[in-house]
DNA sequence: CTGAAAGCGCTAACAC
DNA sequence: GTGTTAGCGCTTTCAG
């Protein structure tokens, strides 16, 4: 290895190892004279500092690392631009660790090995395996959590009742009267959430509740969050016949677009037969047309680092948990009059030029 | 900082930090019964090894960083995923290093400081500038290119080239005549390259090249592989009147959305007045009926790996530079005759079933 | 087989 | 202000 080091440096300069030390640190208790020689000295010998050399001395690895299922293409790009812009500001680095089966997590922690690797932890959308948090805590790096919630951990997420009231206090603003609802598997926190904010705007608005609009998934996988299982629960609602609602609310993007699968397929119309919402706003949504309640998921990213490094320098703080509102985006199919009945989902009034809208990623 | 080294299982065995960094390695030449001792201590302390100071001692970071664009947003999740998952298998790290803005990707590569902290880099979907090449080759660390190509690197792409000669030769199959292409900036070699087999497969069919009918963007944002540049140029074409292409092959999907969007605009029925095709398969494209170019994304990650791996193994190899086939993918901006008018792309014959096929909506 | 010792490159006291 | 000296936690000779 013939990089060069700061002894290196040091002997071209003429000066001791610490002196080179402090002028790259920038640390006081220098003149002016020495830092100028060392700093050209470096610069001349184009010198890089070794970062996990730095890392052993300082204690400190400089570095955040990600963990996030693969599954959930949603948050990919966006968020980790999110995350990414400040972690590297603050002279971070990013570690990624996706999980392939969010259900064989604990193995795929176990493998980790984060001792001294990484000075804090996002943890996003998944359940926190308890063992893996006792491994975090007796290594003491902290943990956020990112689209989740757990007892005495940062987290940042949004509020999910909300949205799945708004999402419903829309369609009854329309006029509907039989909602649906088509969930993912309750024990995900989030899916929970929008049930709870289904059922309190149908209270709210004096419509009872009716058992058999409320589909559930009891997938294990990924606790229902895909396409497939909005397909099949659309399926069960379509069954129902006369009594089918005229208007579902879905937990996921993701389910509605195979919940408009089963429409098509049973030849529904979207909305005149049925309007639909989703929830997340991922790309697809925009252009597909699809309603949805949407998450800020860049500013979720960016938060989510935000807490972590705050705790990092302020261990002491007691565990907050930040949410975010979510916002309703109307488009075509919950429109009660659109124009261009196929495919007119350009008419997204969040942004004024067509072109400028939702950045498509996949 | 309590956590547990070598120091510490050492003195409880009862034996050296050698030895224990032996058993640790797996080497040779360690009696049963020491192995099975310290095993268990390492165990019942549950030591885990700190990775950067094992990095400095072997010289050796066991970490590959990737860098690409966080816009080429067909990249992540699948070209991640893919990668993570040889990557970790090997028991290597994935630094993640976004760039946000293509433009000024030398300075943002100036503060990666990467002495050390990589052992490898797979650089992705940008042109690699000089400058960072040669700091690479000082620090010797080994560059794959993956989406591009250079001099003497190793690199993994699709043949973009064929790619555009397949996408045209359907259309002449198709009986189109006047046909178009809608081009990002060919500065970037894969435009460059599609263009080149737009034209091949025109003159191998015998028909004759029309200047008019490539549209060639000149945006330096992103090359112009952007939605804004499809539709802009689409909009170019389509003031062509009675001349206007009757089939267009697009540099890429998220192009093509774009062109779409004109399309719609000017109220051209898609494909019966044109038949579009564009390059990529990103997600968007099989919910929208999109035709298109695919590159087979996960595996040119899994590859650009294979071919970092194998490079820091055995240094010597001359460099290769890797092609995958792009495959041509049917969907309904294509098709000639498609019973249902307008988006009804369930005929795609990849998937049988039909929730794995691409579902459209309505 | 195994212990001791010498680094890996850098930071952080601690003297001068 | 600046040089010197300990480490950081681990791997790797090198003796024995």
């Amino acid at each position: 290895m013939k990089s060069v080091t700061i002894y290196d440096i040091a002997r071209e300069a003429g000066v001791g190892i610490g002196t080179v030390s402090r002028v790259l640190n920038n640390h006081r208790n220098v003149s002016e004279g020495t830092r100028r020689r060392v700093l050209s000295v470096a610069k001349k010998l184009r010198y890089q500092p070794h970062s996990y050399a730095r890392a052993l001395a300082q204690k400190k690895s400089s570095a955040i690392m990600i963990i996030l299922p693969f599954h959930t293409t949603f948050f990919f790009s966006e968020f980790l631009e999110g995350v990414h812009q400040i972690v590297t500001k603050q002279g971070y680095d990013l570690l990624l660790s996706g999980i392939n089966d969010p259900e064989g997590i604990a193995t795929d922690l176990k493998d980790l090995r984060l001792r001294g690797r990484a000075d804090g932890i996002l943890f996003c959308s998944m359940r926190l395996p308890e063992q893996f948090r006792l491994v975090c805590k007796e290594l003491e790096i902290p943990i956020v959590i990112v689209d989740g919630q757990a007892e005495g951990i940062d987290s940042v997420s949004v509020e999910n009742e909300l949205g799945g009231y708004l999402a419903v206090k829309h369609f009854v603003s329309l006029g509907h009267k039989k909602i649906g609802m088509i969930s993912a598997n309750p024990r995900s926190t989030p899916a929970a959430e929008r049930i709870a904010g289904y059922k309190r705007a149908l209270s709210e608005s004096l419509l009872s509740f009716d058992p058999r609009l409320l589909r559930i998934s009891d997938s294990k996988k990924l606790d229902g969050f895909a396409k497939e299982t909005g397909y099949s629960l659309m399926k069960e609602l379509l069954s129902l016949g006369e009594d089918r609602p005229t208007a579902v609310f879905v937990s996921s993007d993701i389910q509605a677009v195979g919940a408009l699968v089963a429409l098509r397929e049973g030849n529904v119309l979207v909305p005149e037969d049925m309007a639909i919402i989703g929830f997340d706003d991922i790309a697809l949504a925009a252009e597909l047309g699809l309603s949805t309640v949407r998450q800020p998921i860049r500013d979720i990213g960016k938060l989510g680092v935000e807490l972590l490094l705050r705790r990092l320098q302020h261990p002491g703080f007691a565990p907050q948990s930040k949410k975010f509102k979510p916002e309703l985006i109307i488009r075509r199919t919950s429109e009660i009059n659109s124009e261009r009945p196929f495919h007119s989902s350009h008419s997204d009034t969040e942004h004024p030029e067509p072109l400028q809208t939702e950045p498509t990623y996949v």
